[in-house]
DNA sequence: CTGTATCCGATTAGATACTG
DNA sequence: CAGTATCTAATCGGATACAG
């Protein structure tokens, strides 16, 4: 607990949890994290850590249809991220591989935690919203 | 590996990493990370890991600005969910108290690591954003 | 196959004013 | 203090058509 605190309330937490040099200052966090706000990117990240696939093959295992737009625009700005990597081959017809970085990789090990988290807890946050809605009429 | 893999691609992965029974449905994955897609939740539930905070408390440890609205529908949205517990008295004036619930703290250490990583990694991500744009006219 | 371009509807969030 | 209500601007994403 920070030395200087004073007029404690009942909070436990003194301090920001996330702190930035200044409070204008994203720390990064939301700089990077925005990019798991859109709706495909987290997909994408926790597909390709199964190894390299090509964009349809991408685009085949990612649920809810991504569309081939913003399967695109999804891929262009994690590739601009430095988070996967985007090799094209001059064949016909064109083939475009896409792979996660090391930095990539790390990231994607958090992204398939929660993930799983998701999966695991999908029931009780199921009961939660029916016990919420059922109490708030 | 799957047994029954055949036509081995360039790609190294044969199966979807989120599997689902149905193709159509999401396992909960999106169901529960669209929380994350949200501009505010998972600041909010990083600040929470520290301990309870009140409703003006936790406005003032987000970063960039929350609005009370948007305070306000993140936290009855994660309420809902069963990740947060909101707690009134009935003094005047007014005090309502949010806390991780331990569902929510299991989520949130989650969050927390993704936090950590985006701030250790903001350099590495500006640098390959700027290699990215100068090598994109 | 792997994109790009355009249009449009839906969703999101900010600003502001008002209340118990 | 802790909200609610309303309005509006911006963003996001889907559909469609077309191209290398």
């Amino acid at each position: 607990m920070s030395p200087g605190h004073t007029g404690v309330t009942t909070s436990g937490a003194q301090d920001p949890v996330i702190v930035c040099e200044t409070p204008q200052d994203e720390c990064g966090v939301r700089d990077v994290l925005d990019r798991l706000g859109d709706k495909w990117s987290m997909y994408v990240m926790v597909e390709l850590t199964a190894g390299t696939l090509r964009f349809k093959e991408l685009q085949r295992r990612i649920h809810g249809d991504v569309s081939q737009r913003m399967l695109t625009l999804t891929l262009r700005r994690l590739e601009r991220d430095g988070l996967v990597t985007r090799t094209v081959y001059a064949t016909v017809p064109p083939q475009v591989e896409y792979a996660l970085t090391d930095m990539g990789r790390s990231m994607s090990h958090l992204l398939k935690s929660l993930a799983d988290w998701s999966i695991a807890h999908r029931p009780a946050i199921a009961e939660a919203r029916g016990a919420y809605d059922e109490s708030h009429p």
